[in-house]
Order: structure tokens, then sequence, then C-alpha cells
DNA sequence: TTATCATTTCGACTATCGCCGAATCATGGA
DNA sequence: TCCATGATTCGGCGATAGTCGAAATGATAA
């Protein structure tokens, strides 16, 4: 069941121009970013971007809220979180070396807060 | 360039058949497994999956040696972390409560040496 | 070399994806 | 209400991916 929907993740970000839609909008935060606006950065035609947006959000990994005439458009870290982990699960199998680097990746996202004192 | 390799590896995974395959090899580790016992474990016929791993190993998931008869596929983990990366990077954008389940995804694949003291 | 087994390639059919122009829907302002 | 604007949906065509049976390739052992 779990795998239906990470199958659907996948094929919506193999896609170039829904790849970069994602990672625009996984940069943009949690406030994301107006459809038209997304148009223009992308420099791709707006109908063809909803499409694409909208099998993003059929996969669980934006979603859009109206404001106004426009509809804004955000990440789902929530979803990407969950189709990550179901990617590396059960990765090592039992070798710590090649587990290692992938968290060397997560730490490396390391935001802010890295410094835990 | 990048980004196209990147695509090329979400579409590889962006398959029932193939994404099965890859996480049967990712838990099989290094020694891999051979090309018929997938088939067999994964109860599909051999050419469809032999195609599918020609897909898997171009998009540079997975590489097969010969042993014998058998030619003997295993997951090229290097690759898998550089694609995680990809997708995670920047992905914080400065909200540290948006990276911060990332790391525990992270390390949650913990393997076994895991204990720091 | 010849037989045999494991795997891969070939060929053809079907289904699905991707893109674009045009029409439609939703909202805000005159 | 009527118009302007941002966004989405609809219709179609062309291109691509997936599958399977059948044939070919590669490797081994006698």
């Amino acid at each position: 069941m779990e795998m239906k929907s990470a199958v659907a993740a996948l094929a919506a970000l193999a896609h170039e121009g829904r790849l970069n839609a994602f990672r625009l909008l996984v940069r943009a935060g949690r406030p994301g970013l107006p459809a038209g606006e997304l148009a223009r950065r992308l420099n791709v035609p707006p109908n063809t971007l909803s499409g694409n947006l909208t099998i993003l959000s059929h996969a669980g990994l934006v979603e859009g809220r109206r404001a106004g005439k426009s509809v804004i458009y955000s990440a789902r870290y929530g979803d990407m979180t969950r189709l990550l982990q179901f990617l590396m699960e059960d990765c090592c199998a039992g070798s710590s070396d090649i587990c290692a680097p992938l968290r060397d990746v997560a730490l490396a996202c390391a935001c802010e807060e890295t410094e835990p004192s």
C-alpha cells in the first residue's frame, strides 16, 4: 500500500519540469509561492505548470491554498520525509559502511540549529 | 547536468517492478543477487526483469557482474546516496523544524554502530 | 566442439504521458 | 453586474514506456 504511493511520488518527481518546480518549492519553505510566480521563474506556460502542480499534489508532495486571486503552492515536507524514509528502509543490511554516508547526507542538511550545546 | 541524472534515477525507480527489484537489492547488501534469483523472488518473467535491471543500471542505481553462468546484481549505494542528497538539498530554507525530521529519518537508519559512547 | 543453461535482445502491440491552444472557473475591483 | 486577471480544465495529437513471446547471445562443462 505504501508501495503505490511511493511509486506515485517518484513518478511525479521523475520529470524535469516537475522536479524543478518541486525543488523551487522546497527551497521556498513554508510560505510557498503563487502558481504564476512559479511559472514565471521556471519560464514555463501556466497551463503546463498547472498540470504538473496537480500531479505533484496528487502525489502528496505539494499543496495549494487560495490567497485572493492566486493559489499559493508549498512543499509537503512530511510526505517528502516519508518518501526518503521508504527509500532508505533497511538500506544497511548489517553493513554500517553502507549506511554511514547516508547519515552524513542528513547531517549536512544542517540548518541553523546544528549546535547542540 | 546533475538534474538529468536525478530525473533518470527517479524515473527508473518510478515503476513498481523496478522499485521492488531495487529495494530487494538494497536489502541484499553488497553481495547482491543473481538475475534469475531476483526473477524468482519477485515472480516476474526473466526477460521483463532483465529490461528493468538494464534501466536501473543505466540510471546508475545498480550494477551487474558476471559470476559463472549468472550475472549478479547489486545496489550502487554511492549513487543512491547522491540522489537522496540531491532531493534534500537546501530543504530547510532557514526553518530548522522542517529539517529536523529528515535528520531523524537518517539517524533511524542506525545500523549496528549507533552507540557513540 | 557441442549441448545446455542463464540471461539478454528483438519485434510488435498497447497503454500512458506530455504538450499546446482554447475554453472555463474563481476572485477582486469598477 | 460586468470586466480584468490569475489559474485550471478540456480536447487532440505525437511520442514514449511497458509487456510478452520468441530468438539470440554468452558462459560453462563434458
